[in-house]
DNA sequence: CGGGTACTCGCCGTTTTCGGACACCGAATT
DNA sequence: AATTCGGTGTCCGAAAACGGCGAGTACCCG
């Protein structure tokens, strides 16, 4: 059985979805690529890992949170979930390229696939795809809309211990 | 989740498969098509609709039972479904032509396309694919083995209160 | 020269499209 | 009988289209 509830974010309301195993969904309302709800699906703001979301995302945008413990669930092919996995390990307030996602799985060359992994990423936020931007530094998309992307850099970026790079 | 059970009937061992739904599957063993066991079905006997299909099979072959009252939830394409649901029209020790089937459901050109979908039917015996035959008499296929429509056939025909045909 | 923009061209996984082969037919033809 | 051929939906593999890229090149403008 799958879980749903939504979430009122600062910068847009998100769809969170889970089931037994973990979290696996978090879509801003409209995005693209946006889920049809399941008539399945159980509207449960108190299942377990819904509930436990919605804490860590009250925190992280409190500025309280800087890393996400919570069990992930998402539903991919195996080289986006090894796509997913690299995200997980970009550090908050940091930013890596495309490219170097793609190198560090072990594909140097497949930076535009990271790129269309990347859009495929069903955790917003929780698996920061929003951390990965253009080799010149471009911000160059963000399927939740790049003003949520900038939103969420900036956020970051002022929380972050360390020197707002430009 | 799905659950599965096996049962001897007199002309070979079937494969019942069901639901939370319905009956999902009837399959003699080795049979064209036959599905591997999911790993998370879960063998079940007691299973609701499992065992009403073992009851009304016991009575079905020993004569006493010449229509199938249970839920069924096969899975196939819009015009597979049709295809079945026509099926389920044909009396106790009759016999329809594919063409016939075709005509019933509105394409009366489709009477290959049916024998396809005849032959993918899920539920064998309670869902009667059994009862369709050529135009010409032959009994042309059974994805069961064509000794098995055979030997349905005899058997509701020997039940059967009218004379049978040939 | 230095910095920006625009365009081109390989790279790569995923999705979509497309065409053929196939099947439990049936009627006409040979 | 055996063969041919028209009509249908489905499966499957191949090919092309498509992206949240990136490096290289060409040009333009102070």
């Amino acid at each position: 059985m799958d879980y749903y509830d939504c979430y009122d974010s600062p910068i847009g309301a998100i769809l969170l979805v889970a089931n037994e195993v973990g979290l696996s969904g978090a879509h801003f309302v409209g995005e693209k690529y946006y889920p049809e709800v399941d008539p399945d699906w159980q509207r449960n703001g108190k299942a377990k890992f819904i509930a436990a979301a919605r804490k860590q995302l009250d925190e992280y945008f409190g500025g309280k949170r800087r890393h996400f413990e919570i069990e992930i669930a998402p539903d991919g092919t195996p080289f986006q979930r090894k796509v997913w996995r690299a995200l997980t390990e970009i550090p908050f307030g940091a930013t890596r390229s495309y490219g170097e996602i793609a190198a560090r799985i072990g594909e140097p060359k497949a930076s535009r696939a990271v790129g269309a992994a990347n859009g495929r990423n069903p955790i917003s936020i929780i698996v920061p795809c929003h951390r990965v931007i253009g080799a010149n530094g471009d911000l160059t998309g963000y399927a939740g809309g790049l003003h949520r992307k900038q939103a969420l850099l900036a956020l970051e970026s002022q929380h972050s211990g360390q020197a707002r790079l430009l």
